[in-house]
DNA sequence: TCTGGGGTCCTAGGACCC
DNA sequence: TCTGGGGTCCTAGGACCC
């Protein structure tokens, strides 16, 4: 038996427990750039605000009912996540997190205690919001899939008190027959789209589908596989997080400017500061990338231009893996160059830094290298790259982040950043920073 | 005027290897 | 007439997730 605990309406829970004014209201968390709808309370969901709606379309409507918008505040809510996962690591042994608000938890060898798991997942619910303050729901079925029916389901019916198992098959066909096919975890748009052009409009009805419509029309073998976890055959695993945080296998860092830009100057200023960002990150997780990819969008919403709006370029490290910021600089400059074309007016740049492993294991030596003791290359040997990059980190810890920056992504002193984003509605962020510290009067 | 960011997995052709 | 089989790596792109 499969868990999944999914905080409600997560970021807006975890805004709520340090501002219980907004309590009782309709209140949204806005994506970066305050552009879109990210969460929303149950109010704001009543008055209709769609997840992923664009601020701008519904901002008249949730000042007529006294409503609220906030920019989103990662640091608060990756620490609440921090602290929930850390509740439910110690209660349940394994525990996957699978994202900053859900974790599927490994329930096998429990299901014999019939009444008493249920108990127990209810205590672990109380337990996860006396301590955090977070309100969660949980999901039970013999697949991850199932699992994540039943949590959508015990989230839309409020009667089943925040918990829902689907232990047998009649209870797994009802709970398949209540939920539209959109719903299931892993149809999209497109697939909700062709399932209801071939008159699937229920999971019940997808669970149906032969093996070879499945790979013929969802992806190949990962649409198969979604059908026979719908039927109960498990075909995922749970893999169990280190320490509650989740394995990464790439680190990305991207994102839409505040506005537009068509200055190459610029748009590499852009991206070399999302370098050095993704690189810090890099680091911090001990790992190196072999992989370097940089992408620039155009806006996608301009009927005028012609898809593709993001053009993007992959590079091998040559000399094997490296969290070299400036090595990796170096790269990158010459991908937006192949990327970048004058005239066009790009919104959107990022990097993303793929193949990770472990810095120092099992690393590829250079047979031409000069012999340990002979005098390094004048370029950068691999010892003084690190100490650098270590000597960066800490004055960056220590002072702030971006105080020691590529020379590319810095503008003269009073200038604005063209690239900057906008968040102006962003609350405090309470639980990480001292001077942010919330003061009770 | 205004539309996010960070992830996952899979596909597929070509180069290259033994 | 008739031109292998089984791999990996590289690169770009597409679908999905929260």
């Amino acid at each position: 038996m499969f868990g999944l605990v999914d905080g409600n309406n997560f970021y807006v829970s975890c805004e709520r427990v340090f501002q219980p004014r907004l309590e009782g209201r309709p209140v949204v968390v806005l994506s970066n750039n305050d552009g879109n709808v990210v969460s929303r309370s149950a109010e704001a969901k009543q008055l209709g605000i769609a997840m992923g709606a664009p601020f701008f379309q519904v901002r008249a409507l949730l000042r007529q009912h006294q409503g609220q918008a906030l920019s989103s505040n990662y640091a608060l809510y990756g620490d609440m996540s921090r602290r929930v996962m850390a509740r439910l690591s110690e209660q349940v042994p394994g525990v996957e997190v699978y994202s900053i608000d859900e974790a599927f938890l490994d329930l096998h060898g429990m299901d014999t205690w019939l009444g008493p798991l249920q108990a127990r997942v209810r205590a672990l619910r109380q337990d996860v919001l006396a301590c955090t303050g977070i309100p969660t729901c949980v999901g039970l079925g013999p697949t991850k899939t199932l699992a994540k029916v039943a949590n959508r389901l015990a989230k839309n019916y409020p009667e089943l008190q925040g918990v829902l198992r689907l232990d047998s098959d009649s209870r797994r066909e009802r709970a398949l027959r209540a939920l539209p096919v959109g719903d299931v975890w892993g149809i999209g748009r497109q697939y909700a789209q062709v399932l209801l052009s071939h008159g699937i409009t229920t999971a019940w009805a997808l669970a149906g589908v032969s093996e070879a419509w499945a790979r013929q029309h969802l992806g190949g073998v990962v649409g198969w596989r979604l059908v026979q976890e719908l039927r109960g055959q498990p075909c995922q695993g749970l893999q169990p997080s280190e320490d509650g945080t989740l394995a990464r296998q790439s680190i990305r860092c991207s994102r839409t400017f505040g506005q537009r830009l068509s200055h190459f100057d610029e748009l590499w200023g852009a991206v070399s500061s999302y370098l050095s960002r993704a690189t810090e990150k890099l680091r911090a997780q001990g790992k190196q990338a072999h992989l370097l990819t940089v992408f620039i969008s155009q806006d996608r919403f301009d009927t005028r231009v012609p898809p593709p709006y993001t053009r993007s370029a992959t590079l091998t490290v040559p000399g094997g893996p490296t969290s070299d910021t400036l090595r990796l600089l170096a790269y990158a400059r010459r991908l937006v160059e192949r990327l970048y074309e004058p005239g066009r007016v790009y919104v959107k740049a990022g990097v993303v830094l793929d193949g990770l492993e472990p810095a120092g294991r099992g690393q590829q030596l250079d047979l031409f290298a000069p012999a340990p003791g002979a005098a390094p290359p004048l370029s950068c040997s691999n010892n003084r790259s690190q100490q650098l990059m270590q000597q960066v980190d800490a004055l960056n810890r220590r002072f702030g982040r971006g105080t020691v920056r590529p020379a590319a992504a810095v503008v003269a002193a009073g200038q604005p950043v063209p690239w900057a984003g906008k968040a102006q509605h962003r609350s405090p962020a309470y639980t990480t920073r001292l001077e942010e510290l919330l003061w009770v009067k």
